[in-house]
DNA sequence: TCAATATATGAACATTTATTCATATGTTGA
DNA sequence: TCAACATATGAATAAATGTTCATATATTGA
């Protein structure tokens, strides 16, 4: 693993105190593991689409499908995903299943990156 | 492709001025997939602490695949991801070569992460 | 010019991921 | 109870991704 690894740079340009300091600001492995995920969920158009949806008005999955022009299975996969990452929940009427936004900063956050991409 | 997309669900719940909005509002493909990878550059742990040691302070690729724990060329590979991203910025001083966080927003963008997730 | 050091990069590999297909589950109305 | 419809889900497949290894490039000091 740490096979090309310098032990230390000739030229030294870490202090002690960094190195203590990122001991301490790093958040633990498994919250890394949490907000990696979390990112993640952003992390295709698909599920961008559909949040952009949802920004509208609650649909169903067959509706989100033909707003989409997907397929019901590859829709319902991805609710899924954003169902388990809280961010869309779903409530059933009979036969359908309406989905629609669970968190409020999602907006605030797909702003965010939209900013980033239009410099 | 849509072989299991029904045309129209029996249950219209969909109405024509939601089809319209949406069309108007969904971003332009080449835009949210833009904005897709810009995510995807948040979705993974190391590049996670190479940025949250990058708030601290302006560090070499050495030094931080030694904080990191993982071996150089990791490193370089990921510094590059983030580079054409535009998060981080380098200059080179004789041999080493010094990373720095390019944008300020990013600390905004993972403490949003952070929130979600801590709830 | 040459050896030593720091960084970058291409190829290979293992893992993850999104979509599709087939089918299961759940609900309604007849 | 049964057919029809809406949704969910497991398995398979293709594509994307992160790390490693080997090696290339760049810089310095001798």
């Amino acid at each position: 693993m740490q096979e090309h690894m310098a032990e230390r740079c000739d030229y030294i340009c870490v202090h002690e105190d960094l190195v203590q300091k990122v001991a301490e600001l790093l958040p633990e492995e498994e919250q890394l593991y949490d907000l990696a995920d979390f990112f993640k969920v952003f992390a295709d158009t698909t599920r961008i689409k559909i949040l952009f949806v949802l920004f509208e008005s609650e649909v169903c999955v067959c509706d989100l499908a033909r707003l989409l022009g997907m397929n019901q299975s590859a829709i319902s996969h991805q609710l899924r995903i954003l169902k388990q990452s809280k961010l869309v929940k779903n409530r059933r009427d009979g036969k359908t299943v309406f989905y629609s936004l669970a968190d409020d900063h999602i907006k605030s956050i797909l702003g965010q990156g939209m900013e980033h991409i239009n410099e």
